[in-house]
RNA sequence: GCCCAGGUAGCUCAGUUGGUAGAGCAGCGGACUGAAAAUCCGCGUGUCGGUGGUUCGAUUCCGCCCCUGGGCA
């Protein structure tokens, strides 16, 4: 008991190091309870999709007086409560919750737009932040900065993509090469989002993605030697019987009436907000193209191999989190 | 019981005029600086249903057997 507690302890101060013991949710949630001295700390939670962040989220919220901030890209939309695994009103009632679904589905958004928000949250709010969600990228920018780059309005982006439909890659790439070889060298012509993005920030404002890049990054805006990083690593056959189950809950609760809803509004499938988990297949679905029990194996797939892909992100890009296992 | 068509990678299939085989999907690994639930890159040994035979050599040809689907009784 005591020797235990001892332990972890010694884990959360030398939690800069490599962690490659795991402990599980329960024991993570004492504690942090437990460090009451370190009360204004930030607590960073990430984890893969469907492995429990939000629910630990919001029980470290209520032990400790916090506040649970978004770090999702996807749970930020409005119309998307059930499809994106959002807290419910009741959970949200238990805690006050920040930066979800505060962002019209037809609407743009990015991490630039996500940092601002959350910059905003954290100048207002005394209590003690508790940031959840599973886009490594969020907390990339959160932890590390990113290069202070202009927006780019709406006309610049869509000139360009029309250049990419109208031209082709290859030639939008040797242009690339021509203004900004050293974005041009990292950057695959096969990779259509990071050209476009190369080639609009130039056309935008007259200097390369490399130039800005190259600027000296202003201080992040959590520092990430003092925050609490924790990254929930489930088993995976834990996680994908998660996942499964997960949509067999979205049902019941009414995703479909959610989605139906959304496909009312009769939008531009390529707004970002369309690349929920599962929109397109259960639209594809309520238009009859699909069978339901096809619709769920599509969402199903979708979501495992995000989740695949998040632990990549978590293993190379946050080889120093504490990992816990919430499937222990 | 008879006839026909199939049994090849986890799944759907292609292929080898005899020299032990390859796609898509799934899966796994990787990248990641403003749409990141995105975007992109890499990874394919599997008793080619079983067993006998012909052959230098059979997954490929022949015999028998088993299984699946369809048809006839």
């Amino acid at each position: 008991m005591v020797s235990a507690s001892a332990a972890v302890t010694a884990g959360l101060a030398g939690s800069l190091t490599k962690t490659t013991w795991c402990m599980n949710t329960s024991d993570l949630i004492e504690s942090l309870v437990a460090e009451r001295r370190d009360a204004d700390r930030p607590i960073l939670i990430a984890g893969p999709t469907a492995s429990g962040k939000s629910a630990l989220a919001l029980a470290l919220a209520e032990r400790l007086d916090g506040i649970v901030i978004n770090a999702d890209s996807m749970q930020v939309y409005d119309a998307l409560r059930i499809l994106t695994a959002r807290p419910s009103l009741e959970e949200e009632a238990r805690a006050p919750h920040r930066l979800y679904g505060h962002v019209p589905i037809t609407g743009p958004y990015s991490v630039g737009r996500w940092l601002d928000d959350i910059a905003g949250v954290l100048r207002q709010e005394t209590q003690r932040a508790i940031i959840v969600g599973g886009t490594g990228l969020y907390f990339k920018a959160l932890t590390q900065g990113i290069a202070t780059i202009p927006d780019i309005p709406a006309d610049v982006r869509a000139a360009v993509r029309a250049r990419l439909e109208a031209d082709g890659s290859a030639a939008l790439h040797a242009e690339l090469r021509a203004i900004d070889p050293r974005a041009a060298d990292r950057i695959p012509t096969s990779d259509p989002q990071r050209l476009v993005r190369a080639l609009e920030v130039h056309a935008a404002t007259g200097r390369t993605l490399s130039d800005w890049q190259a600027d000296p990054a202003a201080p992040p805006l959590i520092d990430p030697q003092f925050a609490r990083r924790i990254v929930l690593w489930p088993d995976r056959d834990w996680l994908r019987g998660r996942i499964d189950r997960r949509f067999e809950a979205m049902l019941a609760d009414g995703v479909l009436d959610e989605v139906r809803a959304v496909r009312a509004l009769d939008l531009d499938p390529g707004l970002p907000s369309f690349r929920a988990h599962g929109l397109r297949a259960l639209i594809a679905h309520l238009n009859g193209e699909w069978t339901l029990e096809e619709a769920g194996e599509r969402v199903r797939i979708e979501t495992r191999q995000y989740a695949k892909r998040q632990f990549t992100w978590f293993r190379n890009q946050m080889a120093d989190w504490r990992r816990v296992d919430p499937s222990a």
